[in-house]
DNA sequence: CGGCGACGTTTACCGATGTAATCGATGGGC
DNA sequence: GCCCATCGATTACATCGGTAAACGTCGCCG
């Protein structure tokens, strides 16, 4: 029923770890994650907990250990934690933030050049 | 020294009401954001009282009470918020977070109007 | 075969946040 | 002049998140 309790921006980094490859131990994705982050594998075990605990992740037994898995694409995340983002402050349409970045000088030419291509990307596709 | 320490969601409502209009008594703020929010007037007081300790709001005295104003403009804080979630999930870049939406279906027609009419004013600001 | 080490599990602790009640000063009405 | 209503300020308390140590179990090495 309910979908998504809320991934933190600490447990995210486990998450990504995971979504570039797994299934991983938990000293896998503490290899993976505690340089960059300086955490101790006490800590990635405790953000690995709460994780199951949200059912963000699943493990499956591996000998004396456990390996672990993502439950949800990223995909699903990077859309949900957007949507979240435009539905808060841009009354959840794209283009006010773009527009919003574009007078804020945020954007590069790179940027815009870019998001002309895929607009004209998204055009075609729409045309088949 | 250190710019500005985080506005939370809560806090951000406050905020809002006084972008929208300022400066406004503690009472005025209430009227204004209690009622969606389902807040008493304890509650948006003690919202009052972070915001000032964070030096996101000042305050003028007036008569006995204090009217409130934000001491940064919504521009820079939707910047800011934007630009958090870009980094965090997009590499700090706009297009693949619209290449993302759009992959996910989750940008109407009007959307992509939007955008390819923003383009375009972008271009011709850039061109003159 | 017994202790050590590797695992996962539990507990800890602090700051931030959401939500609110209580306190202390103070000015205005009676 | 005094008491109450009204402000802002202080205190409260639960939950979450970041960060980590302590605990219990169980297989392996010696």
């Amino acid at each position: 029923m309910m979908g998504a309790p809320k991934i933190s921006t600490a447990e995210s980094a486990v998450m990504e770890a995971l979504w570039r490859k797994s299934p991983l131990s938990a000293e896998e994705i503490a290899a993976e994650v505690a340089e960059p982050q300086g955490w101790t594998l006490a800590t990635v075990k405790t953000l690995i907990n709460r994780l199951l605990k949200k059912a963000a992740i699943g493990a499956t037994p591996e000998g004396r250990r456990y390996l672990y898995h993502p439950l949800a694409p990223r995909a699903d995340w990077l859309a949900a934690e957007s949507k979240g983002l435009l539905d808060r402050l841009f009354d959840g349409r794209l283009a006010p933030m773009v527009s919003h970045l574009s007078q804020a000088k945020a954007l590069t030419g790179d940027d815009i050049a870019a998001l002309r291509k895929l607009i004209a990307e998204i055009d075609e596709e729409d045309a088949q």
